[in-house]
DNA sequence: CTAGAACCTGACGCTGACGTGAGAGACAAG
DNA sequence: CTTGTCTCTCACGTCAGCGTCAGGTTCTAG
């Protein structure tokens, strides 16, 4: 198939599947005149990027990362490699909960109709709240 | 407390306190000279907006929210921000764990010994686990 | 054979959250 | 008063992940 046909499979816009291929996360045989000409199983692959990319991961990590999910090396640097992303995602969920708990909170104190929602109280949740430091 | 203190009690940069007020997210006071002076209760501020960056909100976000946390309004439309942004972060969570879930596979086959980490193996994973659409 | 759609390679633009000087004023210590 | 440190305001630089022309080529339907 060609790029066209990729992106209307893949949701994914031609300029970001050259932008990969640029990165060396995707490759592609080229015809006579010089097109791109994608395997099937290129859609697996593009989903399988967007995935990474949604995870908040870098093309530079996703372009180390990617030979281990092929399975082409399984050294101890790589599975390393891969226990460390996924300690980052692990944090970054975490800061999400956080934000989210903080979130509630607020929310719940400005949809409870007793709360005055006073200036203390919102000062006390404040206070109780914090504790990030990234 | 001035500019290079609150840097140093809240580990934000200069630049980026700056920056803040710039965004109408942290105002001070200026002495005579055009100094800025922060009241104690800047450090909790700062790290709120830390918190909410930590999100993912932007500093738009950030300043529609910060009346509704310091309680000066208390409108539908603020309470209906608010929980946008909670589900916004709910689906973010949803996404990293599912991208977490793709690696722990990963992991998994790569770390299990009589696992040959085949290239058909690998390729089951792919098809199974891709189901993104954002 | 020819029109038009799809594709090609540059290459510049964009956005956000700052980094990084430059050049000048403010302020505490001796 | 002076030295040194901190601070001030511009204002341009950065980086990622593309968007968006521009100008030219390739492929496909009729």
């Amino acid at each position: 198939m060609r790029i066209g046909e990729l992106a209307a499979k893949t949701g994914v816009s031609v300029r970001a599947l050259r932008y990969y291929e640029e990165q060396g996360l995707l490759t592609a045989a080229r015809s006579s005149g010089g097109q791109r000409h994608y395997l099937d199983s290129a859609v697996d692959r593009v989903h399988l990027i967007q995935m990474l990319y949604a995870a908040d991961l870098s093309s530079r990590t996703i372009l180390d990362l990617l030979p281990c999910v092929d399975a082409k090396v399984n050294t101890p640097e790589s599975r390393a490699m891969l226990r460390a992303e996924r300690d980052r995602i692990d944090q970054q969920i975490a800061q999400l909960r956080q934000a989210r708990e903080r979130l509630d909170a607020v929310i719940a104190l400005s949809e409870s109709p007793e709360s005055g929602c006073t200036r203390t109280e919102v000062d006390a949740l404040v206070a109780a709240g914090v504790s990030v430091r990234s």
